[in-house]
DNA sequence: AGCACGCCGACT
DNA sequence: GTCGGCGTGCTC
């Protein structure tokens, strides 16, 4: 093809790329000979040379090159017929990417599947369909009666999908569709999948409240609205939201559904599969690339209808978006803590706006910058005050245990709750917030205690008290058979964690199961649910973390003790009340969901704490009111917003020097700017690094930009910032 | 982030 | 005399 003519005196347009690289601006290349750079190229792959090596990047923009750039390199190729990246996605990261003030390369490419990532091309998602030949056509009256004859007859009528005659019954059509073939009868072809019309099964009647949630939702229609589904464990969320989801699928639109990291269980999607009548994408880390990769592009392609995904999902393209879903809004999983620092729920609320689709936000237990929301009128408040079925909720009970005898941690009453529970023929659930043996070895003769040698953090003991395990960087050791220091043989482990708990109870209460849950126990992903199978019904004790406190349904479950309550009581974190009163009320949601009442104890050296009053006489609502009110006087999130530096380097100073420098720069660009630090990291030397943090905050979101913005291109350039990792979070969870 | 270039220690 | 330590600087 000959060139097209260029104008005169008008410079030829260069590709402006995004590579995946930790620098805040694009590359210009000189597309490949023959090829001419157009705007319509925005948003496509490119493979292009990048120092001595090969790198894809996405064309961001397509203009005259700046004129103080070097001589131009020319790309290798055009990976993408047509722009992988456009419309709603493609704006959508360019708000991200503006935002965590993260170069567009690098947001890009976390919003892409491996394979896309490293340049293949978008995966094959035709369906495969038979039909016969002209001359299949005319042979099928002279073929003798058999299978092939009887699939000849089949697709006499037109070409039909391998899908359906899976679904046929007859088990062995492939033998003989390939003889069939072999005799150039049939032939097999690519054609494009087409989604299925919905087959959705009915499913129980929806109470008063339930039904308004789903007509507010329907209500929004073509437009974009944010929905708060405030609603009780056990008041029936997911009901509200199959209902949405098939009205949504009803208008040929597609719907998606993003869940916690343990929340996404072969349960759930059977659920919604079993009940939505059409296929299910499932996204989640244990999946392939290949899956993933396939998933995207038939969401990419406007085939697949219904995904359930973690965090990542909210990247997947949405062509024809009709509802997009939070389950758990509240979880701390939504958020990414490296690379882009993004989170999921946020997102999802830019894309459901841009793309013009209602955004409904579940939880039991809503996140203060939700309810902030729904205070201030941003999001419609949908409440679900009623247990579904009679199930009553449950009593919950303080244990005071100053001065009380414990035993790995669990008080004499306790224990006796515990025995009484299981003679009633129940279970029992024993939450501790903290894995292995003990969080801490000590020394009685001198009081050493086992440290991590990289970490600023002692050792948690493992394996029944004969290893050492660090829970920041993973290094194990073996327990030494006398201190370090003193020479004495006084090591005694201090403190209790699961597996102690679990040595303990087990040696009490002989003549029933425990059954330890976490992340020791319980790797694999299906892992959980197969324990929890195996457990069944029968009355025994299971004793967990966090994995534990949603998801499988205990039925028989009658009694929940809550262990180790009091760090999180006076955390110095300001989200700790909120976290822990999250997590208290998801863990007393579990005990009565059946037709018996259950019981809730609450362990702690601190029974008359205000948070515990607050949460026990008004319910996660009071708390979540009267804290509301403590952070808008402490000028803290969601009425302040927040920016973290953070740097790691093998020597402190070179930390310190990089974010006083950093400081100086952001005073500079905005003298309003609330700026603390730089301030040693909560754990200052992590796996060897040495770790410290400048907290940037403002009431105004704007300013709090802007300054980025503006000091931002001079921190990249500080020479105290080549010496340092150096990484900015924007909206952080964890400020200690 | 990679990767090359560059200038100082213990080895074939 | 070389292999290799990681400091510094650049990538269209």
């Amino acid at each position: 093809m000959p060139p097209a003519p260029v104008q005169p005196n008008s410079p030829t347009p260069v590709w402006k790329v995004a590579l995946p690289l930790p620098l805040p601006r694009l590359f210009d290349y000189q597309p490949p000979s023959g090829v001419m750079a157009a705007a319509s190229d925005v948003g496509a792959r490119v493979r292009v040379p990048f120092g001595t090596r090969e790198l894809v990047g996405v064309i961001a923009a397509c203009a005259e090159p700046d004129s103080d750039s070097p001589e131009l390199k020319t790309a290798f190729a055009l990976l993408d017929p047509e722009p992988l990246f456009h419309g709603e996605l493609l704006e959508s990261l360019r708000w991200l990417a503006r935002y965590t003030h993260a170069p567009l390369g690098e947001v890009l490419a976390t919003a892409l599947p491996a394979p896309l990532r490293r340049g293949e091309p978008l995966a094959d998602t035709h369906a495969w369909v038979w039909q016969l030949t002209e001359a299949g056509h005319t042979a099928r009256e002279r073929l003798r009666d058999g299978r092939p004859r009887r699939l000849a007859d089949r697709l006499a009528g037109g070409p039909c999908d391998e899908d359906l005659l899976d679904e046929a019954g007859d088990d062995d059509w492939r033998s003989a569709a390939r003889a069939l073939a072999k005799r150039g009868l049939a032939e097999r072809l690519a054609v494009p999948a087409v989604p299925r019309a919905p087959i959705p099964q009915p499913g129980p009647a929806l109470n008063a409240e339930q039904q308004a949630a789903v007509d507010a939702v329907t209500a929004a229609g073509d437009g974009f609205a944010a929905l708060l589904l405030d609603g009780v464990t056990g008041s029936g969320k997911t009901e509200v939201y199959l209902h949405a989801i098939a009205d949504c699928l009803a208008r040929g639109r597609q719907a998606l559904v993003l869940v916690p990291e343990i929340g996404l269980t072969p349960q759930t999607l059977a659920r919604f599969r079993a009940r939505l009548g059409v296929p299910v994408h499932a996204l989640h880390s244990g999946l392939s690339d290949g899956e993933r990769a396939r998933t995207w592009a038939a969401f990419a392609r406007g085939e697949a209808r219904v995904v359930v995904g973690t965090r990542s999902a909210v990247f997947l393209p949405l062509p024809e978006a009709g509802l997009i879903i939070i389950d758990e809004e509240h979880d701390g999983s939504f958020k990414q803590l490296d690379g882009i620092r993004y989170h999921a729920r946020d997102f999802a609320l830019v894309r459901g706006k841009a793309l013009g689709v209602p955004v409904l936000l579940g939880s039991a237990t809503p996140s203060l910058e939700s309810l902030r929301n729904a205070q201030a009128g941003r999001y419609a408040h949908l409440r679900l005050r009623a247990r579904a079925g009679a199930a009553q909720p449950p009593r919950v009970r303080v244990l005071d245990v100053r001065k009380r005898p414990l035993e790995a941690g669990l008080s004499p009453e306790l224990l006796d709750a515990i025995e009484q529970a299981l003679q009633a023929d129940g279970q029992v659930l024993v939450f501790k917030n903290r894995r292995g043996y003990a969080p801490v070895l000590l020394c009685h003769d001198c009081g050493w205690s086992a440290q991590c040698q990289r970490c600023d953090a002692p050792m948690t003991v493992h394996a029944g008290g004969r290893r050492l395990q660090c829970h920041h960087c993973g290094a194990r050791r073996m327990v030494p058979n006398a201190c370090p220091d003193c020479g004495g043989l006084a090591l005694q482990a201090q403190g209790a964690g699961t597996e102690r708990i679990e040595e303990t109870l087990a040696a009490r209460f002989t003549d029933v199961p425990v059954l330890r849950i976490d992340r020791g126990t319980t790797q694999r992903r299906d892992a959980l649910e197969q324990h929890l199978a195996r457990f069944g019904t029968q009355r025994g004790i299971l004793v967990g973390t966090q994995m534990l406190a949603k998801g499988h349904d205990l039925p028989n479950l009658t009694m929940v003790a809550v262990v180790g309550i009091d760090e999180g009581l006076f955390s110095a974190d300001f989200r700790a009340p909120e976290k822990l009163a999250q997590l208290l009320i998801q863990v007393a949601g579990r005990a009565g969901r059946a037709e018996r009442a259950g019981e809730v104890l609450l362990q702690t050296h601190h029974p008359s704490h205000p948070l515990l009053g607050t949460l026990l006489a008004g319910g996660y609502g009071a708390f979540a009111e009267s804290e509301l009110v403590q952070r808008e006087e402490a000028g803290f999130p969601p009425f302040a917003h927040m920016a973290m530096l953070r740097a790691e380097a093998k020597q402190a100073d070179a930390c310190d020097a990089m974010l006083r420098a950093a400081r100086e720069l952001l005073r500079e660009a905005s003298p309003s700017l609330e700026l603390h630090g730089p301030l040693p990291a909560p754990m200052p030397r992590r796996a060897g690094f040495q770790r410290a943090q400048l907290l940037l905050s403002s009431p105004d979101r704007r300013a709090l930009h802007g300054a980025l913005d503006a000091a931002l291109p001079a921190i990249y350039a500080l020479p105290e910032a080549r010496k340092v990792r150096w990484s900015l979070d924007v909206d952080p969870v964890d400020l200690y």
